[in-house]
Formats: structure tokens, C-alpha cells, sequence
DNA sequence: TTCCAGGCTGCCT
DNA sequence: AGGCAGCCTGGA
């Protein structure tokens, strides 16, 4: 058997982390092996101690969905000096921003309203197991990739309740409607600026200027893009306590305090804070212990900080 | 059991 | 412009 093509990544890279960040929903590991779809084409992957094997898949598709040309260590040198910045790049030190297929990386986060990232991942698997092309076999296991915009428009709006879609379920099937009828630019999304892309993404029905980012970032691969969440929010609660939080002078904001590479700065902020304060209460509990009590808690955490 | 999770939409002021 | 309720489902 001859040995896997090996990827050297520039700077730091860690496989497990990056795959698990909450960019892409649907890779699983065994192993040591991270199997998943890449658009139509089935990924093998290891890490080993000189790079990343591809055991299966085109090594060039590989190289660019992982971004390993993306310089972290010049990225790293220009990164954020504030408390917050700084840990979260010790715990991600090596995750990329990934080049994902701009229609499932559209329709993953449209169904990720207002879900845990389990249960996305649980969405994302079901589609593509009962809609998706099969690309092979490992270990014995159908791989699929995501269903088609054609093919997701012709499904009745019960099939994709099935799924545990709820409310989004009319949503995610508008913008596959949209998107097979050619209703949607998808050259400016890819080639526009920073300003048409937005506005092109956000004829999509089901997306806001959240998910719109996140299609920014990790599609389109603009590192400008940052997605607002929840996660981030509280990072703005604690640089700002007397700012709001909603508006587009949040992102601002953002952009000044993190610069030109704002979308990764984002990306490690927020998987440092949801691994490091995921659990229940978690937040709360750091924010009195280190935060900034200025602000009043929001009317839907009122219970939690305010026990009557 | 209750609370809330990587929001969007339509309607209100 | 900006605030707010409603929407589906399941994990902790």
C-alpha cells in the first residue's frame, strides 16, 4: 500500500480542533481519522506528527478546504492584546477558518437558529443520510454529501419537520427554492464587495445579517466577516458594558479592536468561550467573579442573577 | 421539569 | 433605527 499524500501546514494546524469549532457540523473521527464530504467528494484525514495525512480524497481539494496556506503565525503576530483575545488563542492555537461549499455552509446555518451544536450536527447528518449522493464507503459506513438545492426543493415541508427542523424547516426550503432557481447571485456573493455579498446574501430567506456572515467567513473566506452571536455578544458586554449590542456599530467595534483579521479573532473567541463556559451558569458565574457588573443583566437572564 | 440554545421575520414605535 | 414577540425542537 502506498503511503497517504502528507499536507505540510503553514504555521500551526490542528485537524481535531478546526473540524470541531462549529464551522462544518458533519465530520466524525474514529481512529484518529476525521471522515467527512468535501461538496461531492469523500475526506479521509489524519494528523500526524509532520502534517496531515489524506487517506482518502484530492489532496489539492484537501489543502484548500483547510486552508493550510492561511500563515498563522504572521496572523498570530498581529493578534489582540486584550485578556480575552489572548486565551482564546492559547486554547485554539491551530484552528483555521475552513473553505466550505457555499450552498451547504448557507443551508447548515440557516438550521442552526437557535440550536446546540449537537443538535445541528444531529440536522445536518439526517439530511444528508435521507436526501444527500452517497460518495463512498468508510468503515463499512454510507458517507453522503448535502443534498442538492433541486433536491431539497422538492421535499415537502413534513419531511424536513421530521428531521427536528421546526420553524426553519419553510425557511431552509425557500432558500434551496432560491438558490436552484438561480434567484440568487451567487458571483457576487463570491467576487463582490464586502457590501453586495452582504446584500446578496441577505435575499436569502432564512438569513440575517448573522447567518450572513457566517457565509461571509467561512465560504466566501472574507476574514473581515464577523458573525455577531451569542458568544460574541458577551465578549461586547464586557469591552463595552454601556454600548448596545445589537447594531451594526457592534461590528464596528469589533473590526477596530480585532483589525483586518477580525473573522479568526471571532472564531477563537468563540470556541475558547463556549468549551470554557458552555456549561450552565458558567458565564455567570466568571462575569462575577471577573466581569464588569455595570450593566444590568438582560430581562431573559433576570432569574438567573436576580432569584426572587 | 424548566431553561435556553451560534436567529429570522414581521410588526410596532 | 431599534425593540420585541413568536416560532420548533431537544439537550443539560
Amino acid at each position: 500500500m502506498t503511503p497517504s499524500p502528507c499536507l505540510i501546514p503553514k504555521g500551526p494546524f490542528s485537524l481535531a480542533e478546526t473540524l470541531d469549532s462549529g464551522q462544518v457540523f458533519h465530520f466524525t473521527e474514529g481512529h484518529g481519522e476525521w471522515v467527512g464530504a468535501w461538496d461531492h467528494q469523500l475526506l479521509v484525514l489524519h494528523q500526524s506528527l509532520s502534517g496531515v495525512e489524506v487517506r482518502v480524497g484530492d489532496p489539492e481539494a484537501a489543502a484548500h478546504f483547510l486552508a493550510l496556506d492561511h500563515d498563522l503565525d504572521r496572523l498570530y503576530a498581529t493578534w489582540p492584546t486584550d485578556p480575552l483575545s489572548v486565551g482564546a488563542l492559547a486554547q485554539c492555537r491551530g484552528i483555521r477558518i475552513l473553505r466550505q461549499p457555499l450552498w451547504e455552509c448557507t443551508a447548515t446555518f440557516i438550521t442552526s437558529a437557535q440550536k446546540q451544536v449537537a443538535h445541528i450536527r444531529a440536522i445536518s447528518l439526517a439530511l444528508r443520510t435521507r436526501h444527500g449522493r452517497m460518495v463512498g464507503l468508510w468503515d463499512a459506513q454510507p458517507i453522503h454529501a448535502y443534498p442538492s438545492p433541486a433536491l431539497l426543493a422538492t421535499l415537502p415541508e413534513s419531511e424536513l419537520r421530521a428531521v427536528g427542523l421546526g420553524y426553519r424547516a419553510p425557511l431552509l426550503l425557500a432558500a434551496a427554492r432560491a438558490f436552484a432557481e438561480d434567484q440568487i447571485d451567487t458571483r457576487i456573493i463570491l467576487n463582490g464587495t464586502k457590501e453586495e455579498a452582504l446584500a446578496e446574501c441577505l435575499k436569502i430567506p432564512g438569513v440575517g445579517v448573522k447567518v450572513a456572515n457566517c457565509i461571509l467567513l467561512f465560504a466566501v473566506g472574507r476574514m473581515d466577516a464577523i458573525p455577531i452571536d451569542v458568544w460574541i455578544r458577551r465578549v461586547l458586554e464586557q469591552y463595552r458594558p454601556q454600548g448596545r449590542q445589537r447594531t451594526t456599530g457592534a461590528e464596528a467595534f469589533l473590526r477596530g479592536k480585532f483589525g483586518p483579521h477580525a473573522g479568526y479573532v471571532q472564531q477563537y473567541l468563540y470556541h475558547y468561550l463556549r468549551k470554557t463556559f458552555g456549561r450552565r451558569g458558567a458565564w455567570e458565574a466568571f462575569k462575577l467573579g471577573h466581569g464588569n457588573p455595570r450593566r444590568a443583566p438582560s430581562r431573559r437572564n433576570r432569574s438567573i442573577t436576580e432569584p426572587t
